[in-house]
DNA sequence: GCGTATCGGTACGAGGACGTATCGATGAGC
DNA sequence: GCTCATCGATACGTCCTCGTACCGATACGC
């Protein structure tokens, strides 16, 4: 929780007597990922990445013995929460602001997975990091949201609706650029959640 | 619409004086959307699909030019409406038969789906034979399904949710896996979208 | 039936990527 | 200040894939 990155005693610059810092170990962790998002999994190089981070080969290849599990350590680095601290009080405030937040990393993100939607399907560790790192905390972070709102009364606990809202929230996501050719931005996630979400949970204006 | 295919003029069989049955072209194309299905597109190899249906490499190379071509073929020859036909004359039921539908093709459109998902952005002709293929004429049919339901006065025409509605059906189809690791089938969509479609639009039971 | 184009099989060259090994230089630890 | 592990650079071997070229065999068009 400090400013520096608390990855955890399985850095690898923590690890070993590594004149690799955090922020260079950061540094290739952004690169594979930003490579992975342009080029997509199967075409990212290891000679890549080294040459965009001015490292050799031999380096990479010391830290980390092979290409999934030097990415899947590059998706347990950058996991983080997008929807935490979102609290306010209101369950349908909460949606609109998650629907802001999830615009705003969408193409990042909805980038990452679509590069690695396949590949993780051959490679079990970097499912695992996959899941991790982009999936179950924004679930769980979305689940709280809706279980507050049971809690506060705003939404029955049976509500048939209640399992679905992550399916889809994060469906239009994945989807949009297949159905129009660009990334659910922030409008059009605050568009979609106004217009489906909330009337589904009954949260239209006069009951949220 | 007859027992073969109809293809169009510019089938490769009937393009040119080839030994190549339509039956013999189809395998060709089965055989790469299936070895794309389940390998990903980048790793499917022309080598793989010639030994997978007892050709030459030759013999696909000199009908396609390249991968890419190949693979756009194949797309297009595959083109199917899932949806048509369903015209119950109600907009819910309408709704639950397609939902129905798409569970049963969920798993290999949405694994050939996923495994295309980033080649396209490398591949234009490639990205347009996907849309044409999987993407334009389910939205297709299911916004016809929508506007009968308006002409039927069944949902306003100024419904804000209707123009979400192809995505929260082929979002989650598309997130399924990624969230729980499963292909969405007929039952879980159904339940979707009785839970979730039908509210939206206040098709609820009474009024649908 | 004959000619010919296409078939399936295979060998080939080019290019690329993985992962390893080697080498001088540099910087940390004592 | 000395030692030594790690750094960056590069070359290498291996493997794979694309796409082409060549081969005898076969089946179609006439």
């Amino acid at each position: 929780m400090t400013s520096q990155d608390a990855d955890g005693p399985e850095s690898v610059a923590a690890s070993r007597r590594s004149k690799i810092t955090p922020e260079r170990e950061r540094e290739f962790f952004d690169a594979v990922l930003e490579q992975i998002r342009e080029c997509g999994y199967e075409s990212v190089t290891m000679e890549g990445v080294a040459a965009s981070t001015r490292c050799s080969k031999s380096t990479l290849y010391r830290q980390w013995k092979t290409k999934p599990q030097f990415v899947a350590a590059a998706l347990r680095a950058n996991r983080r929460v997008r929807f935490a601290g979102i609290d306010t009080g209101s369950l349908a405030e909460d949606l609109r602001q998650a629907a802001r937040a999830a615009g705003d990393w969408s193409g990042k993100d909805t980038k990452l997975l679509q590069a690695l939607g396949h590949a993780v399907t051959a490679d079990h560790e970097l499912a695992q990091a996959l899941r991790e790192a982009l999936v179950h905390p924004e679930i769980a972070a979305l689940q709280e949201m809706l279980a507050r709102g049971v809690a506060r009364g705003e939404v029955r606990a049976d509500h048939p609706a209640l399992e679905y809202i992550p399916a889809m929230m994060f469906g239009v996501l994945r989807v949009r650029p297949v159905l129009s050719g660009q990334y659910a931005d922030a409008d059009y996630l605050a568009r979609f959640v106004e217009a489906t979400v909330l009337p589904t949970l009954g949260l239209t204006q006069g009951s949220g």
